[in-house]
DNA sequence: CGCTTGCTTCGAGTTCACTCCAGGGTTCTA
DNA sequence: TAGAACCCTGGAGTGAACTCGAAGCAAGCG
């Protein structure tokens, strides 16, 4: 039936408990699921794309992930949430796996994602900027009815 | 053939001279286009889906923007790059043509999005800390090759 | 006058990132 | 040992936000 047994995968906090230790670490997809905030939909996805290592497998063929795949779920989710698309993170995978000669192009790749974080995030302090003033207009205008209404 | 004359849309700098002053601001839609950066068929389908106001036209039914109308667009501009979703800011939109009575939602809903960018720049800035700890670790591993490539 | 360039509409096509389904096998719990 | 809950695959479907095409006016210019 593929349901996410537990609701509200929304809030990430107070949730890194539950992590068992290296060695004992075998998580099926709805555990990464609970954990991630991903679907187990989504996981199997990242997979075909390319954009996991590959997973291990119980003898019958379910996944089982490890610490190591969570870590780099972690990874995708604060790339992901940089606006960082699926494509490049999977090139980034990639390079991963082709071995340690490829060092270089992910340092540069590295650092060109934290170059576009930080514009970002001035971006977004302009912005914040910009409905500051706006809702200080609206406050000012809450307050002048107020006014009228109490004449 | 609707190509966008200007090249190079994305440099948004040091365009803001061009705005005529108040009164002889009729801008053509490629004019506009090259002012936000947006395509004439965006600022097109802007007005179909009801994201922006009624746009002037002259007598043989062209668009003619505007002063108002860029600095709608550069809201629009400005909320897209929060992340928040061309429908809301539809229904944005739609308060502030419903009129004057509409203040306290639109006050409602801009204060919203402000928390939202406040969030979305905490979260950013962990994901800068992330990255920098493997920039870190890749610097590491560079100059530890660097050495043993010299010995 | 013809040419080029730009604008019009409406509807269809594309890309991205999922999201879901059918039809089956597996694992846990009472 | 039954039944519920879970997991598998391959492929099709969805929603958001554009993006493009076709066919046809309109304006400026040599």
């Amino acid at each position: 039936m593929e349901t996410t047994g537990t609701r509200n995968a929304s809030c990430a906090t107070a949730w890194h408990a539950d992590r068992r230790p290296d060695g004992q670490d075998k998580y099926t997809i709805s555990e990464v699921a609970a954990f991630t905030g991903l679907t187990a939909h989504t996981l199997r996805w990242y997979e075909r794309i390319g954009l996991m290592p590959h997973i291990d497998r119980s003898h019958t063929g379910q996944r089982r992930y490890s610490n190591r795949d969570l870590d780099w779920l972690d990874l995708v989710g604060k790339l992901r949430l940089t606006g960082m698309p699926v494509a490049d993170m999977v090139r980034y995978a990639e390079l991963v796996r082709e071995g340690d000669h490829t060092y270089g192009e992910r340092f540069a790749l590295l650092k060109a994602t934290r170059e576009d974080v930080l514009a970002r995030i001035a971006e977004l302090q302009g912005t914040l900027a910009v409905l500051d003033r706006k809702i200080d207009f609206y406050a000012d205008a809450e307050r002048a009815l107020a006014l009228e209404g109490s004449r």
